[in-house]
DNA sequence: AATCGCAACAACCGCAGGGAC
DNA sequence: GGTCCCTGCGGTTGTTGCGAT
């Protein structure tokens, strides 16, 4: 049985006091963050660790960014989502200053809605084919109904394979923000990780003016079922 | 002015990964 | 290898604010 991660009696909950929050603050800035699950008692705090930590990383860090989105961050979480999926953090980390809560929650109030309108779906990020509405840059993928971008001599490749061969290249968005960290490089390694006859292939990501992932994100595996899907999408908003 | 409905956002919860023992 | 603990992640819920009626 799992020990709950704090004694919720007299803990309280809801939201967080100026008071509170300056102690948090006050806290961490003799101590430094960690050891979340003793900090709310050394700091004098009737607060779940968990809690502690979620109020710190979300809100009160002093590098946190607040306020609406910019053009350039909206097409960089559209990106990243249709390359990476539900990873919030990871998203988050290309976006300095912003949080994976405050990404997720953009994302699910704002952005879906703005895909749906545009006739796009946000899980996979494909042209609803009932909706009338389309992308301005976007076409449809041949009977795939997938969008594809504007990359020269890829647009109607109907083979997965050659397609990716193709694809070994710088690939996605580069940008005027430099503020923002866009560049990745998608390659794919078929020579040291594809063989022949099996189903899956490796797709290398890395950044080009960052910290590289972390090791268990360089790697995603994606199943050659699902190329069209993930490959187009890539490069939808390039 | 009251209240209703919805959108936006803050916070909580459960679970999984990873390290230490 | 098994267990415990800490931490981080993502889904979900609760709360608040604001516009419409």
């Amino acid at each position: 049985m799992r020990r709950p991660c704090c004694d919720r009696d007299g803990m309280n909950k809801g939201a967080w006091s100026k008071h509170e929050d300056q102690k948090l603050i006050d806290y961490i800035t003799t101590h430094g963050e960690g050891s979340w699950r003793s900090l709310p008692k050394a700091a004098g705090l009737h607060r779940c660790g968990k809690s502690c930590r979620l109020r710190w990383i979300n809100y009160l860090r002093p590098d946190i960014k607040r306020g609406n989105f910019g053009q350039d961050e909206e097409d960089l979480i559209t990106k990243l989502h249709a390359l990476l999926g539900n990873r919030w953090s990871l998203i988050a980390g290309r976006l300095p200053g912003r949080t994976d809560n405050e990404v997720k929650n953009y994302w699910n109030s704002h952005l879906r809605k703005k895909l749906i309108k545009l006739g796009i779906d946000p899980n996979n990020h494909r042209v609803n084919q009932n909706h009338g509405a389309t992308h301005p840059q976007t076409t449809h993928h041949n009977d795939h109904n997938v969008i594809s971008g504007s990359i020269n001599g890829h647009g109607t490749t109907s083979d997965a394979a050659s397609c990716l061969e193709e694809y070994e290249t710088s690939a996605a968005a580069s940008s005027d923000h430099h503020h923002l960290n866009l560049d990745l490089t998608i390659a794919f390694p078929f020579s040291d990780h594809y063989e022949h006859g099996h189903d899956h292939r490796l797709i290398e990501i890395e950044p080009q003016n960052n910290e590289p992932f972390k090791a268990k994100d360089k790697i995603m595996e994606v199943s050659t079922n699902n190329i069209y899907t993930t490959f187009p999408t890539l490069i939808l908003f390039r």
